[in-house]
DNA sequence: GCCAACGTTGGC
DNA sequence: GCCAACGTTGGC
């Protein structure tokens, strides 16, 4: 299994609508940039995601598990963009912010950190169970 | 609101 | 194929 993060403007699409839709997920459409298109054809059914909220909040704010592989996103004509659907799995107890993920050494390296415009990105194995202890959710 | 970083577009 | 111009994202 591998891990992931989402990143989302909560103005846009929040976690809450997130968990509104349930087990069933909901596309995670409207991605337009090839970099993050191509994590997400890697992406298998199971994998685990975090969900993180940029501008106002700027923190991962629970888990998400990928519900269905790479599709071509309703939201386009366009052949070139396709998704993956997520649905939500745990809120964390408390939002871990971008901030304390810059203060801790051992997530130096991630992708969030190197390059914040990447709206979805990979997460070691090692990131995640850091962060969803620092969450306070089971990994 | 500003601006740095980055991606995309299009002229040559 | 290069690169200038432009648009977008997201942290501050």
């Amino acid at each position: 299994m591998r891990y992931w993060l989402f990143k989302s403007e909560p103005d846009t699409w929040s976690w809450d609508q997130q968990v509104a839709k349930g087990a069933l997920g909901e596309e995670w459409d409207g991605i337009r940039n090839y970099q993050a298109r191509n994590f997400m054809r890697e992406m298998k059914l199971g994998d685990r995601g975090f969900f993180y909220h940029s501008q106002k909040d700027k923190a991962v704010v629970g888990t998400v598990e990928v519900c269905a592989e790479i599709h071509p996103d309703s939201t386009t004509d366009d052949p070139r963009w396709e998704c993956v659907d997520i649905r939500a799995l745990e809120p964390f107890a408390r939002p871990v912010t971008l901030q304390e993920i810059k203060e801790t050494e051992a997530l130096a390296e991630m992708v969030l950190v190197k390059n914040s415009r990447l709206s979805v990105q990979p997460v070691t194995e090692s990131e995640w169970r850091l962060i969803c202890e620092m969450g306070g959710v089971q990994t």
